[in-house]
DNA sequence: TTGCTGACGGAGG
DNA sequence: ACCTCCGCCAGCA
């Protein structure tokens, strides 16, 4: 990614995010260390978490490593989450992602510099 | 200021 | 394959 602008590590996560393309997903690690934080997964977590503020980010296209969706409680409703990545071809039962390594886009490889 | 928490992940048992 | 422990670092009481 660019820099860091206006020092917010956090609108840096919500870029990365925003290129996830449709019917992908990505982790919230290969974030952080597309943004040379590598461990700093869980602030990748926390800027989702911050991300409600801006719409355009698609905060469910991240998920943990394992595919499973442990974010699934900080949307509004309790499937949201899951209902969306379905609505992209994404199977996921049991909140987690059963073909994980087909939908997987890390921004390391795709994304590359 | 100190301590605890957390949408994580890797290493070790 | 499963469970636990530890590092990571920004908020908040």
């Amino acid at each position: 990614m660019s820099k860091y602008k206006d020092g917010s590590f956090f609108e840096d996560v919500w870029e990365v995010t925003k290129l996830i393309p449709k019917g992908r997903v990505t982790s919230y690690g290969a974030i952080a260390e597309y943004l040379g934080s590598k461990g700093s997964a869980r602030m990748v977590g926390w800027a989702m978490n911050a991300s409600h503020k801006s719409d355009d980010v698609p905060a469910h296209r991240v998920v943990n490593r394992k595919g499973l969706l442990t974010g699934k409680h900080h949307f509004g409703e309790f499937n949201e989450m899951q209902s969306r990545l379905e609505d992209e071809g994404i199977i996921v039962k049991e909140n987690q992602i059963q073909n994980m390594k087909e939908v997987y886009w890390d921004p390391n490889i795709e994304l590359e510099l």
